[in-house]
RNA sequence: GCAGGUGUGGCGAAAUUGGCAGACGCACUAGACUUAGGAUCUAGCGGAGCAAUCCAUGGGGGUUCAAGUCCCUUCACCUGCACCA
């Protein structure tokens, strides 16, 4: 009947002839951003998932467009890290290689689905010129003291021969690979993005995400309020700090524990009678995966430290002090005050060695056998008997902890600061430079960028270094400092880097002076919908946002917040419902369907698969009824006459569609949009002649989700200037009122008949009308009538006894 | 365990926010046209019943003239986080 693939071309070749996408930097219309997450140029290329939101994306784009609104919609590439840099690995090319043809592949996908991106403004994370700029930005962090290098224990993953952020090493396996992490210690560079911890959480109102986001982010930030308390050491003129939430609870305090990295253990290592025993537990603790350490339901372990005592300040009493991996390393101070009787894990713990167990509050059972952790009056406290208000409490105690200096009120966060070296080859090298005599020292802005040097062997070391550590003549230089022999950091940034702040570039993509222009940016100003997948909601998107704040208090971005609103799209699973991968032969490609039906044939079905930021399976079917829904649209050209304005049996369904699927459209309720277009045909379906208005209104409705075979009717059947060229409709609501409506009528709730009469027919003509019906006759008969209810326009219901 | 979410035909889903449950599409059934049909058109399509009618939105209870929608309770599944002191 009419070939896709000729359409296709010939429009996305109008479209790039006539820069019909381009957005202006300089434009006094009001200016609308959507961003979709750049994708990672995998060699694997555009999977049916990237389809979904892009095409939601760039329906609305052409939407807004024609509305009138200076839309910014780019597209570039995440183009370092890990994926590429194993493709290349395993494909035996240097990964810039690599990363150019998997661009190729991917640009030329997104260009056969007709997307509307301007690409003008198309980048890659892996470009020196945009890299230069990530490098600038980690100058920016290193003066103002929030970049710095520590040793520390870090997440190892021992297949991908890397450290991982703990953001990259959620529940103890590395986030690419699967393979469960192992703790070594490195010395890294760190962001301290504690140090925004506070105003990450803030920041979360002046945004529109979606509430599933902001709470994960608000988890993975996880503030929380309490005391450090201050414990001596007996014996010693020392002190042991433990953070804890209850500081409530501190009389009923039986025993410390400490981590197995605490480092108090190997200060006193010589008090400590049984250290041999203290060292085997030790090295089981590090031998064990995270996993396998964090297991709640597992039974608990420890070791007493003979040699070492601690002393409860409030009562005076002697303490012992144990360990157990229990205790986590790396959140509060490692270390804490173990009260059994009201923490359930120090219960469990106090049950299996046999440690004393001293309730504080009373829940009124003469034995405990769990740990209670309800409200209730204290007792075996000292000055706090008989309080029964926990906040009451817990400031009494703080103030006696103040006063008399042995503790203080304190904020905890599980946040950490960021891990940003990783021991690779594929990503931004860290521009700093070690010197003897000076120390870390950071390279000139004018050496920028740091370019990665064109070997050939960028494989992963054993020694756990970077392959750039190989590489002599890159590693050796001089020190920008005092000009004396250095050597180059050769750990690179992660990949989180370069998507930390892409979308500011878009906005100024060729400026060789600065990131981007400061006007420029305040023009754009934030990300008005940022679409991407609900696996960044803790990571990238917390990243960024962290880095846009830096950037915001260094005076270098208008807004402290980057994305006003962020949504995310469901998943494409494969027609089996399960998730589409290689291993499970579910996989689709886009460009088999492409081929088959069409870009708009697959963009069509895409929206109308149901709702969506929830996930859906494929259907091959369906895309063929979204097909077969086009090729109705095309048949329908055959009725057009040469006449204008709408018919005027069509005038009220027309208007009502305009309205719908505008609105539909800007809340992403594309399925609902979708659907109410195929009714609309099924409507032009029914008559016989159409006008070029009624046939139009049509083609524009469906434009923004089928762009190629709309603007092609229009051309063909003469119906005026192309659509993208031209405003989006507006809908008459006086046209939207129906002469007559069905009214239901029902009988005690139950529905009995139904009757047609003119809008807004007044309510005793309704329950008139109402009764003169058979079957309704038929449920009064012999009752006695006691409420007759009418909604206007809807429903009559009449109450019978 | 905590947090967020979802339960509606054979399937994907709608439901103007308390007012005719199942729009639209898929699959299926019957028929028409056809050398042919993975094209098109017509009709049907939650269950039971010849019918009037009855039963149906995970289960149970409640509010209401009226509940998929509101309240209580319970079950199932998904997705995060999880020994965070």
């Amino acid at each position: 009947m009419y070939n896709t693939k000729e359409i296709e071309e010939k429009w996305q070749n109008y479209w790039k002839e006539h820069e019909t996408f381009k957005a202006e930097n300089n434009s006094d219309k009001e200016k609308y951003y959507l961003l979709v997450e750049f994708p990672y140029p995998s060699g694997a290329g555009l999977h049916v998932g990237h389809v979904r939101s892009y095409t939601a994306l760039d329906s609305i784009a052409r939407l807004k467009r024609m509305q009138g609104y200076n839309v910014l919609f780019p597209m570039g590439w995440d183009a370092f890290g890990a994926p590429a840099e194993q493709y290349a690995i395993k494909n035996h090319i240097h990964p810039k290689k690599a990363v150019e043809e998997n661009i190729k592949v991917f640009k030329s996908q997104l260009l056969s689905m007709g997307y509307s991106f301007d690409w003008t403004r198309e980048f890659s994370t892996t470009d020196p010129e945009y890299y230069k700029w990530t490098q600038w930005q980690f100058l920016k962090f290193y003066e103002q003291g929030l970049a710095y290098k520590a040793e520390k224990e870090i997440n190892w993953c021992p297949q991908c021969k890397t450290g991982l952020s703990n953001e990259d090493a959620q529940g103890g396996v590395c986030e690419r690979c699967g393979t469960k992490t192992e703790k070594k210690l490195k010395s890294q560079w760190l962001l301290r993005m504690t140090k925004y911890a506070d105003r990450l959480l803030e920041g979360l109102d002046e945004t529109e995400f979606l509430e599933k986001i902001k709470v994960a982010q608000i988890n993975w930030i996880g503030k929380s309020k309490g005391a450090s308390v201050f414990f001596g050491l007996e014996g010693l003129d020392d002190k042991l700090e433990v953070y804890t939430t209850r500081p409530d609870t501190l009389f009923g305090v039986t025993f410390m524990v400490i981590s197995p990295e605490h480092k108090l253990l190997e200060k006193y290592k010589d008090r400590i009678k049984n250290i041999s025993e203290v060292e085997a537990y030790q090295k089981e603790a590090k031998e064990k995966t995270e996993i396998e350490r964090t297991d709640a339901s597992k039974e608990k372990t420890g070791v007493k430290i003979d040699g070492l005592k601690a002393i409860n300040p409030v009562n005076g009493e002697t303490v012992e002090i144990w360990i157990s991996d229990y205790v986590l390393a790396n959140y509060g101070t490692g270390a804490i005050m173990a009260v059994p009787a009201h923490d359930e894990r120090d219960f469990a713990f106090a049950k299996k060695f046999g440690i004393k167990i001293i309730p504080v509050i009373d829940n009124g059972e003469e034995e405990l056998t769990e740990a209670y952790t309800g409200d209730g009056k204290m007792i075996n406290s000292g000055f706090l008997n008989g309080i029964t208000n926990k906040e009451e409490v817990i400031e009494k105690m703080i103030n006696y902890l103040e006063t008399n200096s042995i503790g203080h009120k304190t904020t905890n966060y599980k946040l950490q600061d960021w891990i940003f070296s990783r021991q690779r080859f594929w990503g931004e090298p860290i521009p700093m430079v070690y010197c003897e005599k000076c120390g870390w020292v950071p390279v000139p802005y004018e050496e920028l960028p740091i370019l990665l040097p064109d070997v050939t062997a960028y494989e992963p070391t054993e020694t756990g270094e970077s392959p750039l550590a190989n590489i002599t003549e890159w590693v050796n230089t001089t020190c920008p400092h005092c000009g004396g022999k250095a050597t180059r950091e050769t750990d690179t940034m992660p990949n989180w880097a370069g998507s930390s702040w892409y979308w500011l570039r878009y906005m100024d993509p060729h400026n060789d002076k600065e990131f981007a222009n400061y006007d420029i940016l305040k023009y754009w100003g934030m990300v008005d919908l940022y679409n991407g997948g609900m696996e960044h909601a803790t990571r990238h998107l917390l990243y960024a946002r962290f880095w846009h704040e830096f950037l915001y208090d260094q005076g270098l971005v208008p807004t402290p917040e980057p994305f006003k609103k962020r949504v995310a799209h469901g998943m494409i699973l494969g027609e089996n419902g399960e998730k589409m991968s290689k291993s499970r032969g579910n996989v689709i490609n886009p460009d088999d369907m492409v081929k088959a039906y069409g870009a708009d044939a697959l963009r069509v079905f895409e929206m109308f698969i149901g709702d969506y930021s929830k996930d859906a399976s494929w259907s091959e079917n369906g895309l063929k009824g979204c097909k077969r829904f086009l090729d109705k649209i095309y048949r329908l050209k055959d009725k057009v006459v040469d006449k204008e304005g709408y018919t005027s049996e069509l005038e009220n369904i027309i208007n009502k569609t305009i309205k719908k699927v505008t609105e539909d459209i800007l809340s992403m309720d594309f399925n609902t949009a979708v659907s109410s277009l195929m009714i609309l045909s099924n409507e032009y379906d029914k008559i016989n002649e159409l006008t070029k208005s009624d046939y139009r209104i049509l083609l524009t409705l469906l434009n923004p989700i089928a762009p190629h075979i709309t603007e092609e009717l229009v051309s063909i059947c003469k119906l005026g200037n192309p659509i993208c060229e031209t405003p989006w409709p507006t809908y008459d609501e006086t046209k939207m009122i129906d002469e007559t409506v069905t009214i239901a009528v029902s009988v005690n709730g139950k529905l009995r008949s139904s009757m047609s009469v003119p809008t807004n027919t007044g309510k005793d003509e309704l329950i008139r009308l109402a009764k003169e019906l058979e079957n309704v006759q038929k449920h009064l008969k012999d009752k006695e009538i006691i409420k007759e209810i009418v909604v206007p326009n809807k429903i009559v219901n009449i109450v019978v006894k």
